[in-house]
This record gives structure tokens, C-alpha cells and sequence, in this order.
DNA sequence: GTCCAGGATGGGT
DNA sequence: ACCCATCATGGA
């Protein structure tokens, strides 16, 4: 299997972990009701993102010569796409995306015989914490879902994303980029609760685009700082960012493996659904239950979550 | 109509 | 450090 991009085809296939199931995967981000920035069709996962300030549209599938290969291809076929570094910077994202880089094997270890996690991840094997890259994304993601129930959240961010992103347009398909931080960081409150979102959740959106503009906050700083407990400390003093919302990012972006969202109500229902308790665990009892999950409780979450769709 | 949802804040003990 | 009212809208 070739590792190289084959100019012929536009494409290249990447080679994969062994605990890796595109399928899971797929059907983790068909599950997604509303999502308004990935389209998955005919096995395929489509999503728009700016690489190095051009929007392009990236594809992937597995590999159609070799099953165990995901198949990177880059639509919109201008010249962005000929360019070496946005080739290079796409695969990147797809690797971070799909979390390629990490083995799972010491976590199915620990998880077969965890009576939580046993079940789990006999059913979504394979499965990936599916990330978001963008720390933009994840932020208002996690900011737009504080409180509310995930249907409307989903509906919300595609109110945001159509009203402030832009789109790229291929086969007759719009595939919407998430806002930029310059995109929002200018808005009035009232540009955001038009959306029916609160006005504190606009503050917050308003607030967290400003300090990534004036360059107070980025990914590189927080991925420079490493530590997980640093991170959060240093998240959670930023207005609108409570642990919940810090830990959430630590998962999904930063891919930090100890991050965990202990008052997730998702949690809570997964443990619920478990156990078979019908309170809701509290945050000891929820230790107790995660003590056997150390380097792997940020993994553990996203199994757990994945129960409920 | 009621309850609660991928919580956070600011004020009070 | 804990406790609590408040936020705000929509789904079930």
C-alpha cells in the first residue's frame, strides 16, 4: 500500500492501526442528528476545512485496493489541492480527525474486564474518539451545548455556522466551514441571540473569538503547556469555559487521554444504563467506577457516550 | 403543562 | 470549599 500521494488519482492511502473499524466510525458520525458540517455517503465522509487559509473538501473512505487503508481524497480540485503543504496539512487532519495515532490495545486490555467498559467495547470495536481538530470548533461546540438537549444543540450550530460561516460548493452540494474566530470575534451579542441561543452563551462565543484573535489562545500554546491539570486551570478562567466544557475539549481536541468530563449528564445516563441504578451516580461513586481507567479515561467517556445514540 | 437537557456564573454562607 | 438561584429555549 502506497503511503505517498498519487498525483494521477488526486488521492492517498493511509495505512491503519490495528484497532481500527471505518465502519464504527461512520456510523458514530451517522448518529450525529442535524450535523450540519459532515455528510457521509455511500460509506464515504465528507467535511470542508480551511487548510492554510483555503477551503477545500476532504474525502475519506477505505481504500478501495487495500481494505486496510483509508483513502484520503481532496475535492474542489483548484489549485489549493495540487499543493504539497495542503496535501500534507489535510492528512494531518484526517490523522488527528480519525485519532490514527493511538493504540488501543492497552485500553481493551483494561476494558474487558471493567464492568462498565466490557460491553462497550465488545459492541463499537474499532471505534475511534472521533476528534475535532479546530479548537475554535470544539470551544463553541462545547459552549453551544452547555444545558441544553442535544437535538437542539445540533440546531443551533447550524444556525451559527450558516449565518457566520462560509461554504464550499461541489456536485451540487454545500459543505459548510465552521466559523472563524475573525468571523465572530467582531459580532454584537445580538448578531448570536437572533439564533435563540442565550445571551450569555453569545458573550462567551464572542469572548473566546476575541482572545483567539488577539492571539491569547490557540492550540499550539495549550498542546505547548501538555499538562493536563495546567490546561484545564488555565481553560476554566476563561469566561463561559467551566470544567465541563474544559474536559470536553481536552477529549475531543486535545486529545489530552486523562480528560474527563465527570458531570456529564451523557455520563451519568450511560453509567445509569449500565448499572442499571436509577440515580443518577455521584462524582465518588463515579470515581470508584473509573479507578481502573487511568491514561484511558478520556477513551472510556467516548465509549460510554457512544451507549446512548 | 411539566420536566430536564453533553453547565456556567455570581452571589451567598 | 459547598450551596443555590438564575439563565433561556426546545424536546420528550
Amino acid at each position: 500500500m502506497t503511503s505517498r500521494w498519487d498525483n494521477n488519482k488526486q488521492m492517498i492511502t493511509l495505512p491503519l492501526p490495528t484497532e481500527f473499524s471505518f465502519l464504527e466510525n461512520t456510523k458514530y458520525l451517522s448518529n450525529a442528528p442535524n450535523e450540519c458540517l459532515i455528510r457521509i455517503d455511500d460509506g464515504r465522509v465528507y467535511k470542508a476545512i480551511s487548510l492554510e487559509q483555503v477551503p477545500i473538501i476532504v474525502e475519506v473512505s477505505v481504500g478501495c485496493e487495500q481494505e486496510n487503508g483509508l483513502a484520503v481524497r481532496l475535492l474542489g480540485n483548484n489549485q489549493a489541492a495540487l499543493c504539497e503543504s495542503v496535501r500534507d496539512a489535510a492528512v494531518r487532519y484526517v490523522r488527528d480527525w480519525f485519532d490514527l495515532d493511538t493504540d488501543l490495545q492497552p485500553f481493551y486490555q483494561l476494558a474487558k474486564t471493567d464492568k462498565l467498559l466490557s460491553g462497550s467495547v465488545d459492541s463499537f470495536y474499532g471505534l475511534r474518539n472521533m476528534g475535532i481538530p479546530d479548537l475554535f470548533e470544539a470551544l463553541c461546540w462545547g459552549i453551544i451545548g452547555q444545558q441544553i438537549n442535544l437535538a437542539f444543540a445540533y440546531t443551533l450550530k447550524r444556525r451559527f455556522v450558516e449565518a457566520f460561516g462560509q461554504y464550499v460548493e461541489h456536485d451540487g452540494e454545500r459543505y459548510w466551514l465552521f466559523p472563524t474566530p475573525v468571523d465572530i470575534a467582531s459580532l454584537q451579542v445580538e448578531d448570536i441571540t437572533k439564533l435563540k441561543m442565550s445571551t450569555k452563551k453569545s458573550e462567551y462565543l464572542i469572548g473566546v473569538a476575541q482572545l483567539m484573535v488577539e492571539g491569547k489562545l490557540s492550540k499550539e500554546q495549550l498542546l505547548g503547556i501538555g499538562d493536563h491539570k495546567k490546561i484545564e486551570k488555565l481553560l476554566v478562567q476563561i469566561r463561559g469555559i467551566g470544567p465541563w466544557t474544559a474536559n470536553y475539549v481536552l477529549m475531543r481536541c486535545l486529545r489530552i487521554p486523562t480528560a474527563f468530563p465527570i458531570d456529564d449528564v451523557g455520563l451519568h445516563n450511560a453509567i445509569k444504563y449500565v448499572t442499571g441504578a436509577e440515580a443518577k451516580p455521584t462524582k465518588v461513586e463515579i470515581l470508584q467506577l473509573a479507578e481502573g481507567w487511568k491514561n484511558w479515561e478520556s477513551y472510556a467517556t467516548f465509549y460510554l457516550w457512544r451507549l446512548l445514540y
